[in-house]
DNA sequence: GTCTATAGAGTGATAGAC
DNA sequence: GTCTATCACTCTATAGAC
């Protein structure tokens, strides 16, 4: 009966990345109880809330996760350009030229949607209020800013569906190198005004 | 014993209904039957390959749909831009401006890729064909054509994923006007040269 | 009678809850 | 591990059209 010190912070990342691949009804407790190495009796320890809390954790550590490598860096006092870079570089890391899905773009699309609302919404306006930080710091106008932001990180997510549609990482990457260019040439322009 | 004389043509689009509201996992047969009106003994009389048959029918019955509706317009010998005009036009009205998901956007996310990789990918390939054929006609050059194609195509889906994450629907309106002024701008662009 | 569309009880397997 | 509910699916039985 051997006692792996597990924690339930070690096995939230294991347990997004099945939710990712699979939804959230395609998601089974086999299949998580399968890649975590957890029994059902341990999972239901850490998530008394069952299935449903075990997804508002795997939501909450991908937005913390965000938070901190993609959204803070946005927002920080650096240069405007230089954090649009690395967030285009941080995440096509992230979803592997998108083979790697988007696990609140796949929530977005079903009819999970509808129980993970806050989160999925939250996600997204985080990341755009961010984003949209980062190009007005750059010298982009507000009203330009915000439409540019929302459209890239709708494309983002296009990027990923079309990429894994495709099975093609190509299309990943040429669209992330589209953005980049799109966004700093709106700074660019915005500065020469 | 009512024997309704129905076809199975025409519960292909309710089942297809389903499965881009819950995804391939989480369509369950009930649901279907439901939503059909059919008990499963009718069911798999129409579709003796059960489930996975349901779900190829749907994705041939939404490829058919946009071959007619989208793809061979956009071929057909009218005016380029005209083509362009209409297609965002009954793309905006087939999604209900982005309130419904796509059902190969829904599949190529999750792990049902595999299972009907071949038909996902041959649905975004043709649209992309059909764009680009379009554009050209209009006076873009060829990679220019197609680079606009695959980026219109992907930011569709990624217009969907997020206007249905915000639940609304003006990101998706937004989204449409942008691209359709981005591809008739590229064919003015080069009309003019 | 045959054939086709229907309904639904019943199968083992597996789901998620606890 | 144990529970019940539900899963995809099978099968029998029915009805009416020929």
């Amino acid at each position: 009966m051997a006692r792996t010190i597990r924690e339930r912070a070690d096995v939230v990342p294991l347990i997004a990345e099945v939710f990712r691949e699979h939804g959230y009804e395609g998601a089974s407790l086999t299949l998580i109880g399968r890649r975590t190495g957890l029994g059902k009796g341990s999972l239901y320890h850490f998530f008394p809330g069952g299935k449903e809390e075990m997804a508002e954790a795997a939501l909450e550590h991908v937005s913390t996760w965000f938070e901190e490598e993609i959204f803070r860096p946005l927002e920080a006092p650096a240069e405007g350009v230089v954090a649009l870079t690395r967030m285009f570089d941080a995440v096509t890391d992230y979803f592997h030229s998108g083979r790697r899905a988007c696990l609140v773009g796949v929530f977005a699309l079903d009819s999970s949607r509808d129980l993970f609302a806050v989160a999925v919404s939250g996600y997204f306006r985080r990341w755009i209020t961010a984003l949209q930080a980062a190009l007005e710091r750059s010298g982009v106008a507000t009203p330009q800013a915000a439409r540019l932001a929302r459209a890239v990180i709708g494309d983002i997510q296009g990027a990923i569906v079309l990429s894994r549609a495709l099975d093609d990482t190509g299309i990943f990457k040429a669209a992330m190198e589209r953005l980049r260019t799109a966004c700093t040439s709106a700074a660019g322009a915005r500065q020469i005004c």
